[in-house]
DNA sequence: TATATTTGCTTAAACGTTTAAGCAAAAGTA
DNA sequence: TACTTTTGCTTAAACGTTTAAGCAAATATA
């Protein structure tokens, strides 16, 4: 029995050729004649050949991976994300390397540097709520290798972006809550130093202006956003004096607490308060009532953030402009805002 | 500007040392003083040296990367299961490629090559339901690198395999739903030809006769697990002449299909019909009314799998016993089944 | 003092592939 | 026929590490 895998060397002993000529006749080359290739695809097949990445990758200097990073595999929007990415970079003869994590700053620079001494040939990532720091993602700038951020992604870096509109979304929102009649519509956010949930807590406060609504400044509360969070939250709303008649919950999860605490409490939705959510996951039409949430087309998202990464390792030399792609939300209106 | 990566060379250079002696002083080897080293270090940080993964895993034969394969990671089951081998492997110096076969054979195949094409050190894995063929996972042991399968393996392999008791969680299934006075239990199960559907649905049919209930054919329903599917069998099953009083489905996306059905129907769960599912997602508890369902101890699973192929790495010679490690299933119950 | 051991390095080969350069034979061109 | 071009390979170096083997100098041992 060989322990050995088989090599190129071993073909080309074979068939008393050069392991260049086995090299190239597995690659097509032109220079290498018709038969040559059938013999040594044909005793590759044999020998059960299977190339070495490593070695392969090595020599040329490029790895065919693409290092992705998300805080968590586990929602909808990321796994659709990275479904559509799969999908396109495969196409492109890419495999990615997916790490999550966990929402943890700590873990997001160990998964970045995994990436670059894996030598991936660039990395596509949305960053961690806890990420202030941006020097790994500078490291990996210095690297030469193109990064492409979504949805949590950073001005200050200036690299390619695509996400949704953020800003735009929270005007929908509201503009849908006050042409039911609401009048004073809360905003259950994230915190105001991740640009995404600075972004919906801003488009909330201008909405509210523009349609002529007092800005109350109690009615606007930063959190993590976790199911927990949107059932305290909730239930510090219901303790004002004045209490809102619609909740916008900048996420799907932190809504469902907040749907739990109104139906615990007897509250009806959407009659007595409406709610609003911020993702479109699965769960939000499956809950009683149903949830209107922002859908953030992940598979697009997946899929032009993936075509980024092509375009930038096709043309490195040029100096493209800035990508920088803000699709368009889309509100699904469900029952607890109908 | 320098546009290449600074290597060990460049180090040796620098100090007018070999490279082979960097190289050891990178690693602590004990023939290279303390001098030396300290000045590779500084040196290393100096020029930003970032080793090359590719490189040293060509020349040791050994890459430190271990594939996982699951179905889907858009579960909290999965997710959480990558998660904890995560953990243990990055703390044993192994990082992890995730790779997706969204329950499709085909992909499944492409994604071992691409392991084992990628010179991953050992691969986890959790077959699709379509797999059958079960060729693609002989190559993985043809390899020689550890294969380690969880959740849904495969007899027939004959490789380490980590999961819960299928068999032993229906019968807890069924006495529970006897202990609350159920006499025409149903099971929406998956297909037979998965191991675990068919441990589940032979626990099942062995427990209500062991209960002296007699088997219905047409309460045992095969189906593909989804919500659709849930809710299609759900719909079959209230045409029944002699309706059941207890459902219990295999997954809990069908038994939320199931629900809802339910729920249209306004039939009262648990009073009319006693509702179970397995898995334990997140959303069971979230749903009203919150679904009885089975924990699989997806963290242990996560772990023990990483551990076994730690130990299998350490102890290649020793033809170690095979392991296989069936964890004892919890069924939570909630207000679908009280 | 003579010999053995340890210390601290160097040299050189190896991992498996790709590729630039080169070269003889075959085929094409004048 | 004498030259150029094309074809089909070979040779050898390279990618950045690791590591076995070796060797001189320093240190320990007798």
């Amino acid at each position: 029995m060989n322990k050995k895998r088989t090599t190129i060397k071993d073909i080309a002993n074979v068939l008393n050729i050069s392991p260049a000529a086995v090299s190239k006749a597995l690659h097509d080359d032109s220079r290498i004649s018709v038969k040559t290739k059938a013999a040594v695809k044909r005793v590759a097949k044999e020998l059960n050949y299977q190339p070495n990445h490593l070695a392969s990758a090595l020599r040329k200097g490029k790895s065919n991976l693409v290092g992705v990073v998300v805080p968590k595999t586990n929602s909808n929007f990321f796994s659709s994300v990275v479904e559509q990415m799969e999908a396109v970079l495969n196409k492109a003869g890419y495999n990615i390397i997916i790490t999550q994590s966990n929402e943890s700053f700590e873990k997001e620079c160990k998964n970045i540097d995994t990436l670059l001494y894996t030598q991936v040939d660039g990395i596509i990532a949305s960053m961690a709520n806890e990420t202030v720091d941006l020097s790994y993602y500078e490291k990996i700038k210095a690297n030469g290798i193109p990064l492409i951020l979504f949805d949590r992604g950073e001005n200050d870096l200036n690299v390619d972006y695509v996400g949704i509109d953020d800003y735009n979304s929270s005007h929908v929102i509201v503009e849908h809550l006050i042409s039911k009649g609401c009048k004073r519509i809360a905003h259950i956010g994230g915190y105001r130093r991740t640009r995404i949930f600075n972004n919906r807590i801003k488009g909330y406060v201008d909405a509210i202006s523009k349609n002529n609504l007092p800005i109350d400044d109690s009615l606007i509360i930063e959190s993590s956003l976790s199911l927990e969070d949107g059932r305290r939250e909730m239930e510090h709303l219901l303790q004002l004096e004045d209490k809102p008649d619609a909740v916008y919950v900048a996420s799907d999860y932190a809504a469902l607490g907040a749907l739990q605490v109104l139906n615990e409490k007897e509250i009806k939705v959407p009659e007595e308060i409406r709610l609003i959510g911020f993702g479109n996951e699965p769960f939000t039409s499956l809950v009683t009532p149903s949830i209107s949430s922002i859908d953030q087309h992940s598979r697009d998202i997946g899929r032009i953030a993936a075509e980024t990464f092509l375009k930038r390792v096709k043309e490195p030399k040029v100096k493209q402009s800035l990508n920088k792609i803000i699709l368009d939300a889309e509100l699904i209106i469900r029952d607890s805002s109908k």
